[in-house]
DNA sequence: TTAGGGTTAG
């Protein structure tokens, strides 16, 4: 009576499906007809004729049998679980246990482990490397060691299976030491196979680096010294070392010993050498092995696809793909996924999207690595629609489904907040992030929301969540990406303070394996940051640079007006190999035209396309413009433009606009305004630009002209906002701003510096107060700009000597720039502000920029 | 046991 303890079936009855299965109820369950179940319907009616009619052992099994085969393990368990243990029984335990291992439900399999121990069962020497497996992939130490000693009280420390799986649980656990005393001891009591030497080897290789060649070495002693018999599984092991140490000479000694072996047949070994060739960059040899492989399978292929789009050589890679189709070689999931990741890295996005409907029209079912790719490919191009389209896709098709594996479902998500925020939509990312549990976001899903906002004008809010980061229980610790977001976002905000913060974290958690990347931000950070001496430490420290560390420093001295320093980055930057591109001219122009070195920036930009084969695109035409046009040459300026080679875009009319602001030329400043309208660019920075320069002309009725048409057409001027980095924190100010506590003080000082430096000749210029639009605005009074506000605050709280950094959104107003020159007479700070264009170190009584702003 | 994926800088 097996069965007495569960009366009702687990499930309704099947009465419609039942009729080729029918038999009368009397007929009694026989063995061969539970074989005969050929489907779980089939197998849940024998279940019910067997509760019905008491069934002993042996038709148990087989429908046990049929649950595990057909992938519904809770009810194998149901019956396993009133069973009584018997050797023979535990061959079930086993198989239930390798299911839940092999679905990666690894704390279920423990806990069915323990079952069957509370149950009365004796596992066998199967049992336990089942159990060792999951140990080993939950990273559990502590529950591996305990299995340890389990085995070895019950005897099974002696058998050779449970020993090698010893090995690999604790490598995979991180324990090295015992992997080796356990392998050491094996090695003594003369137990070891090739699999306990596989499993050593693989133990060492899988920690990468150093110990990894420490894997290789000791692959050499079991095949030279002990000469153990190399297989299949040896030689994919080693050569996949090879491959990521970039051990190339190593790997072809494997191949050479493959060939001789006959090992080189096996189609994994043969893979292996075409993935080691080929991860080596040696595509020629890669090329010759895949070419000579007698059986080629799916992944042979998909190894060289893979290969040459990961190199760039998509040509190749594209070539190889159209191949398999046209020979009809099986297409799998990691072929087309390979296709779409190469268009998604080049930033075709929309031929991503292509090769997934055709992928889609094959009936191949994506996976996460096919959708994080095509995601990746939205977000290339700011596909928002398609984006949200493989949104719904996943949401359809991969959420939820039983079984899927959690860790690719946050990859998805990860991906999915990506292309959000690199589509603009940082709310939505935002709210999916929030829908993440805590203790689920890993640092990806962090990194991909800070770098959103810092991309997309809101790198408070990415300084905010920087700090959340490290406020968390589940404390995730930031890699490289996070601090290069991070910075990133400091660099936006000039804010010092906090990027000194996490160099110091930097300097103090070793980010040694990213240190490029990470160093180029730093260097970017403080220059943007008003710490150019900085930067150049940073700089000269660094291990390595590349063409982005003399770029960033170059910028750096060019937005502080150190035009002839950042040319002698440029030179030793030529000097030390390095190739300048076009980012790196358009940062030479730039120097060049806010240093007023008008001459030297026309033969960098005539020499680069000669010298450099670089082709100005409208950016360096926008820098020329802006070069010619701040030194007066306005003329100059706009015969350019009717030369240049492509239609020219609201940028180089900006350009030249702001020129005319400067020299006060009217006529040619309207012409700039009509060809921005003309292309529907007139925002509130050219009306501003415009209504300047009419001031600037003594044109009082046009500035009135100007603000009139603002008002009806609503366009409104930006408000400007300072900020000023105190010793604790940033305080934020608008224009006639009264919020602040220390509002009266602020003002007081203020009126006191003004009446001071009138004296010294200062004269209000009253044309700057005409920017407003907003005859309502009446605190818009010149006394009362945000950076003077600032100023005045920075003058309360900074300590006597030190500087005051102040950033501004937009461009310094001329009347503050001409008051803050006449303040530094007077005060015992530097005053370091940044605008939106440059920035201005203020002292003495002069400023550092000359006039070019 | 072999092939594929996500986050960063000028």
């Amino acid at each position: 009576m097996l069965f007495h303890l569960n009366p009702k079936p687990p499930f309704p009855l099947y009465v419609s499906t039942a009729v080729k299965f029918l038999w009368s109820s009397t007929t009694p369950v026989s063995s061969s007809l539970v074989k005969q179940c050929k489907s779980l319907t089939q197998a849940k009616l024998v279940h019910q004729q067997i509760l019905v009619q008491s069934l002993t052992h042996v038709p148990a099994t087989f429908l046990i049998a049929a649950y595990i085969s057909h992938n519904v393990p809770s009810y194998a368990l149901s019956l396993l679980r009133r069973l009584s243990p018997s050797p023979y029984g535990v061959y079930w335990w086993n198989a239930l246990i390798r299911c839940a291992v092999s679905r990666r439900q690894l704390v279920n399999s423990l806990h069915l482990f323990l079952q069957m121990l509370r149950l009365g069962w004796h596992p066998d020497h199967y049992t336990f490397p089942f159990v060792l497996k999951s140990c080993g992939e939950l990273l559990s130490f502590r529950c591996g060691s305990a299995l340890h000693a389990f085995i070895c009280a019950s005897g099974f420390d002696s058998n050779v299976f449970v020993c090698n799986a010893l090995v690999s649980m604790y490598g995979r656990c991180g324990a090295l030491d015992y992997a080796h005393h356990m392998f050491d001891e094996m090695f003594q009591r003369g137990m070891c196979d090739a699999v306990s030497w596989n499993s050593i080897v693989a133990v060492y290789i899988q920690r990468g680096h150093a110990d990894a060649e420490r894997g290789i070495q000791l692959f050499g002693r079991m095949t030279e010294d002990f000469r153990i018999r190399v297989n299949a599984f040896s030689l994919v092991n080693v050569l996949f070392a090879c491959a990521s140490l970039g051990m190339w000479l190593r790997g072809k000694q494997v191949h050479g010993y493959a060939m001789r072996t006959g090992l080189f047949e096996d189609v994994f070994v043969g893979n292996a050498i075409v993935d080691m060739y080929a991860k080596c960059g040696m595509m020629e040899e890669a090329k010759k092995v895949f070419e000579r492989m007698k059986v080629k399978d799916v992944v042979s292929w998909n190894a060289m696809v893979t290969a040459y789009s990961k190199i760039g050589n998509f040509e190749d890679a594209l070539g190889l793909f159209e191949k398999m189709r046209k020979e009809n070689i099986e297409l799998n999931v990691v072929t087309w996924s390979a296709v779409i990741a190469g268009y998604a890295q080049r930033g075709h996005g929309y031929k991503a999207l292509d090769v997934f409907r055709q992928m889609q029209s094959c009936s191949s079912k994506p996976n996460a690595v096919t959708l994080v790719s095509l995601l990746s490919g939205c977000a290339s191009v700011g596909a928002l629609l398609y984006g949200k389209e493989t949104h719904c896709y996943v949401i359809r098709c991969v959420f939820g489904v039983d079984g899927n594996d959690l860790e690719d479902d946050l990859m998805v998500t990860n991906a999915l907040i990506d292309m959000y925020s690199k589509c603009k939509s940082i709310n939505v990312a935002r709210a999916m992030f929030d829908a993440i549990a805590p203790n689920e976001r890993n640092v990806v899903s962090w990194t991909v929301l800070i770098g959103g906002y810092a991309q997309h004008g809101e790198a408070n809010g990415a300084l905010e969540l920087f700090s959340q980061m490290f406020q968390q229980v589940n404390y995730v610790r930031p890699n490289a990406f996070t601090i290069s977001c991070a910075l990133m976002a400091c660099a936006r905000l000039a804010a010092l303070r906090f990027g000194r913060q996490i160099h110091a974290y930097v300097l103090r958690n070793r980010y040694e394996s990213a240190f490029l990347f990470v160093d180029n931000c730093l260097v970017d950070m403080y220059s943007k940051s008003g710490d150019i001496g900085a930067a150049r430490v940073v700089f000269d420290s660094m291990q390595q640079r590349n063409a982005v560390s003399w770029t960033s420093l170059m910028t750096g001295y060019g937005m502080h007006g150190c035009g002839h320093e950042a040319l002698k980055v440029f030179d030793e930057m030529k000097k030390a190999g390095l190739v300048p591109d076009d980012v790196t001219f358009l940062v030479v122009l730039y120097a060049c035209s806010h240093s007023g070195m008008v001459d030297q920036g026309l033969e960098y930009f005539n020499g680069m396309s000669k010298e450099f084969g670089i082709t100005p695109g409208p950016d360096h035409y926008a820098c020329i413009i802006d070069l010619l046009g701040r030194a007066g040459r306005l003329d100059e300026a706009m015969k350019l433009i009717e030369v240049m080679p492509m239609k020219p875009s609201p940028v180089i009319w900006v350009a030249l606009l702001s020129g005319c602001r400067i020299h006060a030329n009217v006529e040619l400043g309207e012409y700039a305004t009509s060809k921005l309208l003309e292309l529907g660019s007139g925002n509130d920075g050219s009306y501003t630009l415009l209504s300047n320069m009419y001031a600037k002309a003594g044109r009082w009725k046009d500035v009135a002209r100007i603000r009139s048409l603002m008002k009806h057409s609503g366009i409104k001027k930006k408000p400007g906002c300072s900020w000023v980095q105190g010793k604790k924190s940033t305080t934020t100010f608008f224009v006639g701003d009264r919020t602040h506590p220390e509002s009266q003080k602020i003002y007081e000082i203020l009126a006191d510096l003004i009446q001071r430096v009138k004296a010294l000749g200062y004269v209000p210029d009253t044309s700057f107060a005409l920017h407003d639009v907003d005859d309502e605005e009446k605190g818009d009074l010149l006394s009362e700009h945000s950076e003077k506000l600032a100023l005045a605050f920075g003058i309360l709280t900074t300590s006597p000597g030190a500087p005051i950094r102040i950033t501004k959104n937009i461009r310094v107003c001329g009347d503050c720039h001409t008051a803050f020159t006449y303040i530094s007479m007077i005060i015992d700070h530097e005053i370091i502000l940044r605008d939106s264009s440059r920035f201005h170190h203020f002292k003495e009584g002069s400023c550092s920029c000359r006039g070019y702003w």
